[in-house]
RNA sequence: CCAGCCGGCCGGGCGGCCGCGCGGACAACUGCCGAAAGGCGGUUCGCGAGGAAAGUCCGGGCUCCACGGAAGAACGGUGCCGGAUAACAUCCGGCGGGGGAGACCCCAGGGAAAGUGCAACAGAAAGGAUACCGCCACUUUGGUGGCAAGGGUGAAAUGGUGGGGUAAGAGCCCACCGCACGGCCGGCAACGGACGUGGCACGGUAAACCCCACCGGGAGCAAGACCGAAUAGGGGCGGCAUGCGGGGUAACCCGCGGGGCAUAUUCCGGCCCGCCGUCCGGGUAGGUUGCAGGAGGCGGAUGGCAACAUCCGCCCAAGAUGAAUGGCCGCCACGUUCCUGCCUUUUGGCAGGGGCCAUACAGAACCCGGCUUACAGGCCGGCUGGCAAU
């Protein structure tokens, strides 16, 4: 696991699944608004990606999707922590953004304190 | 060579590394779970967006619902003729009208003597009549009578052009054109043609109501079918429990209590009452299916002007569901731009080198046939006009 650990991160695709982060914690960025929120398990971290209509037509919110996930398989992974959901609400900056910019992006935001905060704390009912 | 018209096609290519979805294989290598069957991986192989996948505007297949058949009413749609097709508002071939020098392009193109309605403003007059300016004759100079050629208004003005004729004019007369009617000829038909007759009536508008002919039951893959937790609730069975007192063999009844509901609150009055196990049925989350072999694609032959049809051969080509087809790199093509050299009267062309961009519109969502809209750049074919050369 520790070698490769892109491959342990899970997607979520329920909605039901999608409502229950919305109710963690919440950071606003330039590129993306990541929600948090914690299972209360040991497995791996899971990620779900939502990207509105208002962003654009079909074309390039499928590009935005891509360009996230490509950030969460090259440096995201190492930053997210077990037992943790995580929602990238993705802005149409991204279209535009470099890929060095979206991983110091997403890996400031995965490191800072609120987030890990979100691993420790288990009281999420 | 330049300008233009029409039709068809492409819409980056090759290679490397990493990753995603679906399917196959596991003979070989390998991890975990399981008693096993097997499952979850790993490995490996194959496949993996479009010409519009888009808008969701028409037409079908398919599914469910409704319905005895048929016809009609209402409502909606279509609207020259013939053909193609499963069907269409699509396509093909014609006809008619309009535009263009031409190749060609455009047309919501049935009916106005079934009826109703409408035409603002302007104008003398807008659908049965009329005369403002004007023209002519007469005149007592006030007018009276005749006329509609010309002017003027309007989207539209009562057949058009030319000639004769007349006081001036007028289909009043004549020729041609148009129109109406009649039979004839050609064509399946829309329609066309020549001929004869008639001096010409019957104005426009049906993307106004309307009339006529033909077509149409409704909703949609979130259709529909199947499997089906947890929790709550329903029913069956079993077990336990079921305040106190009184009556009764018992079901139960009465009194005093407990909790909850409705009522702003209180009282009176009203209504309701437990736990555990197991099974059944409905049904939610979720899952499976529908769901990729079809009016399928490609090639050929035959028939047809064509749309298309028939036959033969080959091929199987995405199947996601918070939704896979992506990221990075190299080379090349294409494009654009700069510099140098040569050619050319110029526009420009060729060669070499460098820089930039490395792409437009846009992402399958049950499936087909169309329509419409968006689109960087490029290729091929046919045709028209002009210039030059032969």
């Amino acid at each position: 696991m520790p070698d490769n650990p892109k491959s342990d991160v899970g997607r979520i695709t329920k909605r039901s699944e999608f409502l229950a982060v919305q109710r963690g914690d919440r950071l606003r960025g330039r590129f993306f608004l990541l929600e948090i929120g914690n299972r209360g398990d040991d497995a791996a971290p899971r990620v779900g990606f939502t990207v509105t209509r208002k962003q654009g037509n079909a074309v390039e919110r499928n590009r935005i999707r891509r360009r996230l996930r490509e950030v969460v398989r090259n440096t995201g992974a190492r930053d997210m922590c077990a037992g943790n959901d995580y929602v990238i609400v993705g802005r149409r900056e991204i279209l535009a953004a470099s890929f060095e910019d979206l991983n110091a992006e997403l890996s400031s935001r995965l490191r800072n304190p609120r987030a890990a905060k979100g691993a420790n704390s288990h009281k999420a009912v």
